[in-house]
DNA sequence: GTCGCCGCAATGTTCCCGCAATCCGCCCAA
DNA sequence: TTGGGCGGATTGCGGGAACATTGCGGCGAC
């Protein structure tokens, strides 16, 4: 496992880093944000651990920017800022956990097997698709900045395949994306919808476009 | 979002649910273990919330079981049980997160938040065959990462080789993968997508190849 | 009332599937 | 050695299943 590790008091980046090599982790470890922000643009680690206290800034701040830029490594956060507001700030900045400091070394190990059992990178809450860009947290449609209404149903087809961009979502998954588990659909509705969202996106030039992928289901993808 | 809840205390219940639905959130409420072990095998859950201490036993119990039969819905643990080893415990019996009762509803808010940003909420199984690799989960086939297309049939024949690699397929058991049990072939229509698939995983440099086993079935291994 | 979304169904379109004809390579026996 | 038989390989084609599109009636929101 790599970790990158954003600490600047030497003596608790030591004993990170000793605890998180005996488990047969690799430890980059840097003191700096600006250090921190090019070694996990430029390097593919399985895992960032960040201080927000370090002498240029506040660790916490390079999480957007890598969102932004397409670097979905998990982060915990590690820091004394433990009132209610930061742990809840730093989560909803893009952290993946939130452990206030002091806390028990056994406990940052079992939080990241937590992380390491789930499959693959975060993504933000808010993802661009070239021109296009989609809220999940509220749900907006924006092409060039512009909100874009959608109807109800369009819009669940449009966030369950935004989830997935790139790979197909089976059709019992759309299906229960947009209607419940009770609601029994008849015919091809799903079809419709399907069929009027993707003329709009064409329309609007979003630079997204829906393939079908016979027998399973549909498939989102940039524009070719 | 879909959620499942466990709690015994009608209180804490009745008030996490009316958050949760606050926020556009569909929550299903159990009080016993073997209720929610039923609802979230058989429910697709975005994510599950766990009680420790309920009537009939450990909360966290279930969470193995789940694993076990492929359920792989995230789990926030909520608990009074707070002590180290029972926080570090619950995370690596498989919850995702850990809350100790009493917590502030808006750090749920933002830990369901962190966790419904992480892309699928199914660990989908994924093997690789050098530059090759296959999503159980989503039909994707990946060469060097850029998706594949491939017929249903053939995908179902490729499918019930690469769960075999290395090994023989018996004809039998690759028709009975295409087709359901019921469905009778004729003629050599096996051999036909056979055919294509293993043109396609040359043509593609695949690193794969298909083998027949005469009088047997057939085979699929790495190219030497 | 009116506007717009939804579910549904009819119809058009595409592409896959099953089939069969033919070819190929291996094995065996005369 | 050679011809025949057998099992598999390959490929073109017609039918049909899956998907696309669009119009309509209904109902709910405003």
């Amino acid at each position: 496992m790599r970790i990158l590790l954003l600490e600047d008091e030497p003596e608790m980046a030591s004993a990170l880093s000793a605890a998180l090599e005996a488990r047969d982790a690799v430890v980059d470890h840097v003191s700096m944000l600006a250090d921190a922000e090019e070694a996990a643009r430029s390097l593919p680690y399985d895992v960032i651990l960040l201080d927000r206290q370090v002498p240029d800034g506040d660790g916490l701040s390079i999480v957007p920017r890598l969102r932004a830029a397409g670097v979905g490594t998990p982060v915990i956060v590690l820091t004394a800022r433990g009132e209610l507001e930061d742990r809840i700030g730093g989560l909803d900045t893009g952290a993946d956990d939130y452990l206030v400091k002091p806390f028990a070394m056994e406990e940052l190990l079992a939080r990241l097997r937590a992380i390491m059992r789930r499959p693959g990178d975060v993504r933000s809450e808010v993802v661009s698709f070239g021109r296009l860009s989609y809220d999940f947290g509220c749900h907006d449609v924006l092409i060039d900045g512009e909100r874009c209404e959608l109807p109800r149903r369009e819009l669940l087809v449009f966030e369950a395949l935004a989830r997935r961009i790139g790979r197909t979502v089976p059709r019992h998954a759309l299906e229960e994306a947009v209607y419940g588990f009770a609601d029994d659909i008849q015919s091809n509705t799903l079809d419709a919808h399907v069929s009027r969202l993707r003329r709009k996106l064409a329309s609007l030039e979003s630079g997204l476009e829906i393939h079908p992928v016979r027998g399973i289901g549909y498939l989102m993808r940039r524009t070719s």
